[in-house]
DNA sequence: GCCCAGCCGTAGACACTGTCTACGGCCGAC
DNA sequence: GTCGGCCGTAGACAGTGTCTACGGCTGGGC
């Protein structure tokens, strides 16, 4: 296998599994088994390393996303709601990754390829809005819907993962501020609860 | 002055002026004028240094929605939309500040002491929350949507920092989000839109 | 008035980091 | 068979946070 993608894979599970901090390139080398010079020659910044691994976070977000949409087809309305999850679930199962996902300080020099990774999982989101989004009222765009929602979305995950939001209200599970920020910015669930 | 005392003042320009980045326990020290070892006499760890620093943020944000809140009775919801735009415009122009003072990763040893100061300015905003929640419909909690609609702040300013809602909408200005998620979880406003 | 103790800041060492550079070894092309 | 180029090694360098030994100054007890 590539010394590149065995980099890119071991740092990938080292911030799975020990998080942000553990992330050093020196560390990545020696778990890797080269050098601490040798991942220069396929990044030739610790940052630009860094950037692949964020990057190889949102294809598997991406994927994650496309795989539970894949098999039910469900009004749009459901369909956001699984996403959500997913967005959620991510954030919470892979914290260390998700924090580097989103820690743009880090992430500058790698940002162009980055964006291009999430945009697709953006405008997936912006698609299901646009369908979700009642007919009645001025509603304002998708986009500024979408954006809304996931503003939402992102500060129920950092909250949830710091403990802020066990803390302020007791609850156990992050699932009843997703709902609430769906039917916060979509409207109401037209058929129901479930 | 306290070397104390001056190594957070310094620590808090440094983090407004060039970002967390330029954090580091030495470079602190030389701005304050002494030796790198000198901070160790009353911060025993880099980390609590700075958590002194994100600690003063939380008084100074305190400090203006104080002063905010005190000359305008006002509504509720009113006074709900002055705390959310203080808020914003402390991230936004304290963004190195803001984000630090939100680095859980970084904070966690000074933590219950963050708590301490962070604390009444989330039991304010519970206090407007459960004022401006209408009375109709089984309402959850205002710690629930007090919690929700924090949740909801901080991913907007987070977004809006990085430029990501700008770049999917458009928008020129957070007020607008802003609003909507005031509205998003409060419900219409009842006196109109001003 | 002197002396001594304790606080405060200095300065150097240590391990670690990211980056840079000179080097060797191996493999394929000619 | 020889030569060139890619790949990884290894050491140097400046910077970091932490730890420790040291000096200097100040204030209190006699």
């Amino acid at each position: 296998m590539d010394l590149r993608d065995r980099l890119v894979r071991v740092g990938g599970e080292l911030v799975d599994s020990e998080g942000i901090g553990a992330l050093s390139l020196r560390e990545i080398a020696r778990r890797a088994g080269v050098s601490h010079g040798a991942p220069r020659r396929y990044f030739p910044t610790h940052l630009e390393l860094l950037s692949a691994v964020a990057r190889e976070g949102f294809t598997e977000l991406a994927a994650r996303a496309e795989a539970a949409l894949a098999d039910g087809p469900g009004g749009p309305r459901a369909r956001l709601s699984v996403l959500a999850r997913i967005y959620l679930d991510f954030a919470v199962e892979r914290r260390g990754r998700y924090e580097l996902m989103f820690r743009h300080d880090i992430l500058n020099s790698g940002y162009l390829g980055l964006r291009d990774t999430s945009l697709p999982l953006f405008h997936l989101l912006t698609d299901l809005v646009a369908q979700a989004l009642p007919s009645h009222t001025p509603a304002p765009s998708p986009e500024v819907v979408a954006a809304a929602l996931w503003a939402n979305l992102h500060g129920i995950a950092e909250l949830w993962n710091w403990g802020s939001l066990t803390l302020a209200t007791g609850a156990a599970d992050p699932g009843s501020f997703l709902e609430a920020a769906l039917t916060a910015h979509l409207g109401p669930t037209p058929g129901g609860d479930a």
